[in-house]
RNA sequence: GGAACUGUGGUGUAGUGGUCUAACAUGCCGGCCUGUCACGCCGGAGAUCGCGGGUUCAACUCCCGUCAGUUCCGCCA
């Protein structure tokens, strides 16, 4: 049934025609919509990247392909050979791009058949992302699929020509690097030359790219693939491709000026949107106190606010017993949820303890006082103090969680989004973009007792606390930063550490043995002493970036072939099984656990 | 490693222990129709209710296990 494309030229896409293109003969080839058939007329909705027009099929001009146009179905391929005319009069779609015209089709073939689609091809299907991802193909015929596709594309050619105006080298890093420690776990690729041996495939390039520092090539950028083999989210997904950057001779302001010269380029030139620059930029110390959160949205208030000296002062025993263990008591004001019911407050007291907060204090200010159980704890005077410092007015709750501080961040943190989301504080064509800077150099590590990198090791710790780096290692302040669009990370980075005493100091405090760090990182340590600028970067996650600008809720909407929370492939079914004599080659036995 | 939600014709859903011999919409197939655009009208086909076990006189429905998808916690320098 299906005929060859012999002697036929495309001449225009679907969505592409026009009123002023009246009496053009035009050869459109593209996919069936849907088509209406009313007997002695059919409809043809004919679809290509560019968009839809409708094909008239009229016994009159179309002949003996009116025959032809009876057995076509949806999805079919076809070339639709005609002229372009105006409806007339009464018939104009105004909901169709194309809407003004249509093309009286004089000549038709059919390129190819199709199964009747497992789901219609249109825009805000509800099906199940399973039969999505294993009919990818046809999910992605779907213009929202498409349009993402084309706004991932002009992304990554935006970025390069930004890039290459400003003096970048897009220079391409090895896929089949080392295995390193700390960080996320490695996929290992064996070596079949090396028995034993393994590659592993890059977190980042981050030691090529500075390498490539003191290689000399001063500005370094690559658009890059990136794998960590941890479990999914919405958006995080085993592969990922980031937007490396380093640059040499610059300090951390000039990286952050660039990088938002970039930003607003990329949302000019993608969605010709404006942004203003320069981007606030707020401490990390700042965000987790008043937003719980080293990611703050800020299209929103709700701030967390501290009140650990009323509770002291309280006669609330739980409270005075988290603050004398060293805990911090912290509430919001939830705004205009006063009216919660019991079960209300009782959802979101679970939705706390996913972060591990033990329970949930809430006080409601009602017509004449508050309502509340744990008023009685507290004096008239308290409870005003409370009720001023968080300006609560009739009708709103105040909803507080005490606890160690990470637990009280995190836990109100999230509750603060949870509510503004319940409140419709969140204005959704906000862009609010924000520089988290100054984080903490390193964090401790209970389960392993020792410090560990906060970023990575190869972080510059600021200037000014060298002097306390081995002694008060808690308070050291890192030379990093990272770009944070609506709660949502999109871009870290920082001043690397360019001498090999530093270095070494650092990976001294990180619990490696001299031999440890030789052995994983010696090439590093010996390029720094063969004159390594001072330098620095960033990354970008740009399906993050990608998945903001269009509004998406997972980077799964933004990325061609992605894969499922199990981190297998639906439509080729990876990972599978390799064969016997594949193992062998690698030296590989298998030591499956039995079922 | 853990928690929650979901799984019923191709698709999306309804059905919470017994006329369920599984309903509705859409899609699909056939017929009619020259201005539709989610075309309309008439007729038809299509489901061992994810899989395995259990409880019960009786299970789509309750219980246990398991698989898959999603969201989240841990994890993600």
């Amino acid at each position: 049934m299906a005929e060859g494309i012999s002697g036929l030229k495309r001449t225009h896409g679907c969505g592409e025609l026009d009123a002023v293109n009246q009496g053009e003969k035009v050869v459109l080839m593209g996919w069936v919509q849907r088509r209406r058939d009313h007997g002695g007329l059919i409809f043809v909705d004919l679809r290509d990247r560019s968009g839809l027009v409708q094909v008239v099929f009229d016994p009159q001009i179309s002949g003996n392909y009116f025959q032809k146009a009876e057995a076509v179905r949806n999805e079919y391929v076809l070339a639709v050979t005609g002229q372009v005319g105006i409806r007339p009069e009464g018939t104009v779609n105004p909901n169709m791009a194309t809407g003004e015209i249509e093309i009286y089709a004089e000549a038709l073939h059919i390129l190819n058949t199709s199964k009747t689609p497992p789901f219609y091809i249109e825009d805000g299907i509800d099906v199940d992302e399973l039969l999505r991802l294993k009919y990818r193909y046809l999910d992605l015929r779907r213009p929202e699929m498409q349009q993402a596709m084309i706004a991932r594309h002009k992304t990554t050619i935006a970025i390069r020509t930004f890039m290459d105006e400003h003096g970048f080298l897009e220079i391409e890093t090895p896929m089949l690097a080392n295995s390193t420690p700390e960080g996320a776990r490695d996929y290992l690729v064996p070596s079949r030359v090396h028995p034993g041996e393994f590659y592993a495939l890059p977190q980042s390039p981050q030691q090529f790219k500075q390498i490539l520092m003191v290689a000399g090539m001063e500005r370094y950028f690559q658009v890059v693939r990136c794998f960590r083999d941890e479990d999914l989210r919405a958006d995080r997904q085993p592969e990922f491709t980031q937007l490396d950057i380093e640059m040499s001779f610059v300090n951390r302001d000039d990286v952050l000026f660039l990088m938002e010269e970039m930003t607003a380029y990329l949302f000019k030139k993608v969605l010709n949107v404006e942004i203003i620059t320069p981007f606030p930029r707020i401490s990390y110390e700042e965000a987790m106190n008043k937003y719980g959160s080293d990611k703050p949205d800020l299209r929103f208030g709700l701030e967390l606010v501290d009140v650990a000296d009323v509770a002291a002062e309280s006669n609330f025993q739980v409270f005075k017993n988290i603050l004398a263990a060293g805990g911090q008591v912290k509430g919001i004001n939830a705004v205009g949820c006063g009216h919660y019911s019991r079960k209300e407050l009782d959802d979101l007291t679970k939705m706390v303890a996913i972060y591990g907060a033990k329970g949930l204090a809430w006080i409601t200010v009602e017509e004449n006082g508050v309502k509340s159980p744990i008023a009685k704890f507290f004096s008239e005077d308290q409870i005003n103090r409370l009720l001023d410092r968080f300006h609560a007015q009739k009708g709103d709750v105040l909803l507080f969680v005490a606890d160690k501080p990470s637990i009280v961040a995190d836990s109100l943190g999230h509750l603060r989004l949870e509510i503004a989301k319940r409140q419709n504080l969140i204005d959704n064509n906000m862009l609010n973009f924000v520089w988290v800077v100054d984080f903490p150099l390193l964090e401790f590590d209970d389960e392993e007792e020792r410090w560990v990198a906060k970023h990575h090791m190869f972080t510059s710790p600021r200037d000014e606390d060298l002097p306390i780096l081995e002694t008060n290692p808690g308070q050291v302040k890192a030379k990093a930063y990272d770009m944070v669009l609506n709660g949502v990370e999109i871009g870290g980075g920082s001043i690397r550490i360019h001498q090999r005493e530093i270095q070494e100091r650092l990976f001294n405090l990180i619990g490696f043995t001299p031999e440890e760090a030789r052995e994983k990182f010696g090439f590093m340590l010996e390029a720094f002493e063969y004159g390594a600028p001072p330098h620095g970067g960033i990354a970008f996650g740009i399906d993050r970036l990608v998945m903001l600008m269009l509004k998406k809720d997972s980077i799964r909407d933004v990325i061609a072939f992605p894969k499922t929370q199990s981190a297998t492939d639906l439509m080729i079914k990876a990972p599978g099984p390799v064969t016997p004599k594949q193992l062998r080659e690698l030296h590989i036995k298998l030591n499956m656990p039995k079922k």
